[in-house]
DNA sequence: AATCGTGTCAACCGCCGATCA
DNA sequence: CTGATCGGCGGTTGACACGAT
């Protein structure tokens, strides 16, 4: 990829990361752990900004990163969540485990954006789901989201929680959307939920 | 064999919100 | 309260690989 060059104006080294460098990062934070990316590099011994420290743990040495290629299921749920919640690739990365944001965004530019624009998914039928289908606030959430599709404008989605769920959720409510969850839908609708359960964490969902 | 065009993906950049002094 | 710093995010770039001509 790109050689490594010096800034001569920051002093800062740029592009590829060296086998020595990615081995100085691992080592030291396999000793010390990650407590401030921008003073570590100079402990570490790198000459990197630690916003590029960061980006390398974060998308490549980092042992929990998975590498190779992105299996079917991973990309059916690249496409689901980006149907739902478009280009938050964090978000997404977070229903994907082992994958980076970079790397989601990635494929998602290199292979599933294309598959898209080829061969959009048909409108699904309108949806309702009960409380009856569902064991937990989140299993309800992703019978939520099931109920989309992308590419299309036209289906709905009613959601109601009732009985099972009490007391975490003491509340009754419909909520129905006309389009294919724009974020502000979306997230209007996690809102209903979220201030009828404290414990119930949005970011969970992320 | 050489050149060109395209795809892939690691890395950078700029912005923004949160936190700190 | 305010400015500085940090971490995180999404968009973009550019080097390299590889197939086509």
């Amino acid at each position: 990829m790109r050689t490594p060059r010096c800034n001569s104006q920051s002093g800062l080294t740029k592009g590829s990361w060296s086998s020595e460098e990615d081995q100085k990062l691992v080592t030291y934070i396999s000793r010390y752990g990650i407590w401030n990316w921008s003073k570590m590099p100079v402990y570490a011994g790198l000459s990197r900004s630690g916003k590029s420290c960061r980006l390398r743990w974060m998308n490549y040495l980092n042992p929990k990163v998975k590498r190779g290629n992105f299996t079917n299921e991973e990309e059916k749920t690249i496409l689901h969540y980006h149907s739902i919640l478009g280009n938050k690739w964090s978000a997404i990365a977070k229903k994907v485990p082992g994958r980076s944001d970079n790397e989601v965004k990635n494929h998602w530019h290199a292979h599933l954006k294309k598959r898209i624009t080829q061969d959009p998914v048909p409108v699904t039928k309108p949806n309702k789901i009960t409380s009856q289908d569902t064991e937990s606030p989140t299993e309800l959430v992703d019978h939520f989201f099931s109920s989309f599709s992308t590419g299309h404008t036209t289906s709905s989605c009613t959601l109601e929680t009732g009985s099972v769920f009490e007391p975490v959720i003491e509340f009754e409510t419909s909520y129905n959307i006309t389009s294919p969850g724009t974020v502000e839908e979306v997230e209007s609708f996690w809102q209903q939920l979220y201030s009828n359960n404290e414990d119930f964490e949005l970011q969970d969902l992320l």
